[in-house]
DNA sequence: AGAAATTTGTCCGTATGTATC
DNA sequence: AGATACATACGGACAAATTTC
């Protein structure tokens, strides 16, 4: 893969996603970002540019970075809202696919994909556990 | 020294060994693997270039990992269900529960749990995956 | 029950070599 | 030549989950 950085350099496009991500929503105040690593995987870029990209983020206070921990989305005094799920039966979030997905949405391993997973429960007791995968890929 | 990567990089050496000792049984399946401070003294990597090397084996799912206790070796992925030579849209297969699905259903992590799983298409494209994971026991 | 040790997870800073624009 | 980006690798530090004492 060359390095066509039309426009904008890959940094700051990548940081205008995660802004926007956490803008809309997809990533909720107070939640952690994903991880250098996953970030790696999921826009394919060095793990200098990931970094970049969040400095940019964390220059803007759009997320504070706690060592060891993790990048925290910034709590915006108008979508404060708790929302103190204790265990959801049901929950959304992005993983990275693994080969068999991959092969199946005809895309690259390790592309993040949606997963959501719903818990069925029998008498207390978990019954099964559902997993359904879409692609990412949309309008983005 | 400086950082020569001529050929295959070290992580993959790494994990290539280390696959090499699941499937040959030095490390028996259920086991846990040389914690990553054994490994770094083993092969005189440094932390990155181990966990690299591990993550390899995640992804390809010879080991399962646990924050805090280390990383069980998994059945072979072969050895787990029955060789495809075309996808079906439905199969019936063993895996092994990641740290989620263990807690879930109160069980160990590495442990075989039956994996359902629906491929459904929509104008010959894969539009979403479905998997229902259930322990052993239950639904027999 | 609680503290310490172990182990994995994550981030930080840096470095070398390669490739592209 | 310089800026951008990638892949690899090192070492250090702090955080969090688990195990051991």
């Amino acid at each position: 893969m060359p390095t066509p950085h039309y426009g904008q350099p890959r940094y700051r496009a990548i940081a205008a996603e995660l802004r926007d991500r956490i803008e809309n929503g997809a990533i909720r105040p107070g939640t952690l970002l994903p991880a250098e690593s996953a970030l790696i995987a999921e826009f394919r870029a060095s793990r200098g540019t990931i970094r970049q990209a969040i400095a940019v983020l964390r220059e803007a206070r759009f997320v504070v970075t706690e060592h060891g921990r993790g990048s925290i989305a910034s709590l915006r005094p108008h979508e404060i809202g708790p929302e103190k799920d204790s265990e959801p039966d049901a929950k959304h979030r992005e993983t990275v696919a693994d080969p068999e997905l991959a092969t199946l949405f005809g895309i690259e391993a390790g592309t993040v994909v949606i997963e959501r997973q719903n818990v069925i429960r029998r008498n207390g007791a978990v019954e099964k556990v559902v997993r359904i995968y879409r692609p990412l890929q949309a309008g983005t």
